[in-house]
DNA sequence: AATTATGTAGACCAGTCGGTCTAGAGTCCT
DNA sequence: AGGACTCTAGACCGACTGGTCTACATAATT
């Protein structure tokens, strides 16, 4: 390739923030400490983020979001039920978790618990990751049969649930609670479900 | 009182920390923030915290996470049963974020996701203010007549799934997740107690 | 060939970081 | 009274922070 070079350094650095941030937050992690690790000289940062550290943590965070985003959805989709959905959404956090020795959690929660208190471009881009990931779980969970809001409350309790036991596997350093928890919540949702689908509520 | 002027520093000094830490992180506070907000000059800081930056936040996510336990604790053992307990659960953490304008998550989360992948005083302090909420959670759900590996499973998916759902809150800006996924998993609980003390499996 | 856009490269800046150090105020013991 | 201990007070330090700026290499456009 003889052009586009500037878009692959562009991309290389938003890959090394990413991960920095997610393992160390935002406050924690120098600019330097992500211009050595991605070898990209100062100039390049500021000439493809104008906008500096917050520009590139909403863009990284984005990035990431997206990236695991994909990959729960793609685990969701292959799943042939929603304990099966919710089981697989655990593994690939597990997975995750303790491939990379506990350091990789949520690539979004803890620049999000940083941010919470400011509003701003990072905050803003942590909650539509959510949003987005809960968009599928909601899509999934209607293909199932479920009606609107019942979709919308067991997508929140599916997230949050697993959100919840990856931060607790991260402590604990141990992913077990990630299985016992993703099998739990699978099982009350397939239960759930069940009833709706056929006698049903409201 | 005459003497022991300099303890109502140090914890004056504590509180400070852990507020600052909870709402910004680690990385992201300072220590001169902490001084300047809590009135007392750097002396007095390396005098009573030696250790520096790292044992103050060790101490002072350890001391936030026992008031916050202490007050969950009461509003569990207050419950008639599991589902108000999660109820009452999810109540004492939305009521805290919301009255401190979505500021006020977890005294735990925030630092804990930081130094995840480090090992130290902090991380052992996460570490144990978990083990601790969870040891309470235990004893109650025994108390009901959960057997032992039961009331773990149960109170690991409680602390999981409303520690998720107030994260989940605080980026949203809207408690309300936390009140259908305490309502949820509260039912959940409850159901599976009735399960295993009347019939029961292995 | 000259010009313009795209990007790289890093020196440099003021401000802040966590941490150390010395000076001294106040209190207690002897 | 005098010394010891506890604690306050903040000046000071080197290292590092995010951010700006100029110089320059390369490649597409004219």
């Amino acid at each position: 390739m003889t052009r586009s070079g500037g878009q692959e350094t562009r991309v290389r650095i938003l890959r090394t923030a990413a991960e920095l941030f997610r393992r160390q937050g935002y406050g924690a992690t120098g600019l330097n400490q992500i211009l050595s690790a991605s070898g990209a000289p100062k100039g390049s940062l500021y000439f493809h983020f104008p906008g500096g550290k917050e520009q590139l943590a909403a863009e990284a965070t984005a990035l990431a979001g997206r990236d695991l985003g994909e990959r729960m959805a793609a685990a969701v989709a292959a799943a042939d039920g929603p304990r099966a959905a919710v089981t697989a959404l655990g593994d690939v956090l597990a997975d995750g978790l303790a491939a990379s020795g506990y350091r990789d959690g949520c690539p979004v929660a803890t620049v999000a618990l940083e941010q919470a208190g400011e509003a701003g471009p990072i905050q803003d881009a942590c909650a539509a990751t959510y949003e987005g990931w809960l968009a599928g779980l909601r899509e999934q969970l209607k293909s199932w049969g479920a009606p609107e809001d019942t979709a919308a409350e067991l997508a929140d309790l599916a997230l949050s649930s697993v959100q919840g036991a990856l931060l607790l596997a991260q402590v604990r350093r141990d992913v077990g609670v990630l299985h016992t928890i993703a099998g739990q919540v699978g099982a009350h949702i397939e239960a759930r479900l069940a009833t709706v689908t056929t006698g049903g509520a409201a």
